[in-house]
DNA sequence: ATATAATTAAACAGAC
DNA sequence: AGTCTGTTTAATTATA
């Protein structure tokens, strides 16, 4: 494994006492019980509650992140979308307004003592600080310079920092697969550059991310609720790694994430002829199951990354061709990875590249399986890997794909099928009735608040 | 000791 | 011309 995600040398004096806080956090929460019954009974289960009260000095640290932008962020809610910052709370502008969560907080701890904290370094890597942005942007979607606005918003810490941090948001949008350009579709005429957006396919990994940043433990929660969710119980949140998510988004998570990934279920969300909606909450269901961790800086505990970034750099991946990326070839094999692979490992994705147009590739023939990793990994992953694993014509199929639209549309439909059965196993397993049903019920929720 | 993740800096090209 | 954006390379650091 490598460092924590974002904990630059300055982090670890800024923060300091992390690893205390997380198994602080590992013992409190953790340790193989199902804390969610307790931490969730609330609407927004804090930290603070599943500490059962206990004020650590050691989590104070980790509390600037539950309370002032997790708290808020619920990965693309469609609350997520009302929230327009997370840290207003903080910043006192909405302290009142966003719910009970904020206002319980605000009292726990001092503000100042949070400022403070925000005027310190994230303890986030960029990668996460470019989808937390993303994520929180109306139509999941940024352009550069409105990344680093959100995150210039949230983290003022940056304001005062050198604008070396603007090269590394850059660079992480560049080499991070996680990442997707999409050309604006008004021409330029809107401003320069593209938008970015985070590439459904990679936000389990994101997510996951996020969660293990500062909540290792955080797969103890994950754990299927014994019972199906009520539909009329209010949501309940986990608090994972600081992000708080509804229980029953977490558990139908890898069911959405099989249903999305099925071909003729394909909405991608960069398409840049459609606006981005990733805000249906198909989109943004996640997965709980560590198994669908992906790569996103995971190859530690999982197999092999497939969310890896395109570099050695930002990280994710330089497990991608089971290559040491050391030294000087590390360059070859970006640009390799740059034109080939990059985690996606079909034909029928790189089909799917060229007929929306994304992320330019240069010189990008199809994406290639990593060789040796998409055996493992992409199990790891998301949504294809269980395609993969679902059925053996999975994956290999893309190889031998019978040649001819019509078989090929066949096989397609076969593996939506099979993704689909997976996915009914899985919400069954999760106690969920199907994933419509869940989405139905966030949009009703969603019309019943309106 | 090694591999990996992440950060940072820098160079460069193209678009605006 | 200057700035912004995007890509790429490389060095460095920290951690598992």
């Amino acid at each position: 494994m490598g460092p924590i995600i974002g904990m630059s040398p300055d982090k670890k004096a800024e923060f300091p006492g992390m690893q205390e806080q997380r198994t602080g956090l590992r013992g409190a929460c953790g340790a193989g019980t199902l804390p969610e019954a307790e931490c969730a009974s609330s609407p927004l289960a804090t930290s603070v509650d599943c500490r059962g009260g206990s004020e650590d000095e050691e989590l104070t640290n980790l509390n600037w992140l539950h309370e002032n932008l997790l708290q808020n962020f619920t990965l693309g809610g469609p609350e997520a979308l009302t929230s327009a910052s997370p840290l207003l709370d903080i910043e006192g502008d909405h302290g009142a307004s966003q719910g009970p969560s904020s206002s319980s907080h605000s009292s726990a701890h001092g503000k100042g003592r949070e400022r403070d904290s925000l005027k310190s370094k994230p303890p986030f890597s960029f990668s996460l600080l470019i989808y937390m942005a993303i994520e929180q942007s109306p139509r999941k979607s940024l352009p550069v310079k409105e990344i680093y606005g959100w995150i210039l918003e949230h983290f003022p810490y940056f304001s005062n920092a050198p604008t070396g941090w603007k090269n590394s948001v850059r660079h992480n949008l560049s080499l991070n697969k996680c990442f997707r350009k999409v050309e604006r579709s008004l021409g330029k005429a809107n401003g320069k550059g593209s938008l970015w957006c985070v590439d459904p396919e990679y936000r389990p990994n994101l997510i996951q991310a996020l969660r293990k940043q500062h909540f290792p433990t955080a797969d103890a929660f994950c754990t299927p609720p014994a019972s199906p969710p009520s539909a009329s119980s209010p949501p309940r949140h986990l608090f994972l790694q600081g992000c708080s998510f509804k229980e029953s988004d977490i558990d139908a998570a890898t069911a959405m994430m099989l249903l999305n990934s099925a071909p003729g279920h394909h909405d991608d969300p960069c398409d840049s002829d459609t606006p981005l909606d990733l805000s249906r909450p198909d989109s943004v269901l996640v997965s709980s199951d560590p198994k669908q961790d992906h790569n996103y800086s995971s190859s530690g505990s999982v197999g092999l990354p497939r969310c890896s970034s395109r570099s050695s750099s930002s990280s994710l991946s330089s497990v991608d061709e089971g290559v040491p990326q050391r030294g000087p070839q590390r360059g070859q094999s970006h640009r390799r990875r740059r034109a080939g692979s990059e985690g996606f490992h079909s034909d029928e994705d790189s089909d799917l590249w060229e007929e929306r147009g994304g992320r330019s590739r240069p010189s990008a023939p199809a994406r290639r399986a990593p060789s040796s990793s998409s055996s493992s990994s992409s199990s790891s992953s998301s949504a294809s890997s269980n395609a993969a694993s679902s059925g053996s014509n999975g994956s290999s199929g893309a190889g031998k794909r019978p040649a001819g639209k019509r078989a090929r549309r066949e096989v397609k439909l076969e593996l939506d099928e099979e993704l689909k059965e997976a996915a009914g196993s899985l919400l069954h397993l999760a106690g969920i009735r199907s994933c419509t049903e869940a989405s139905k019920r966030g949009k009703s929720k969603k019309l019943g608040r309106k």
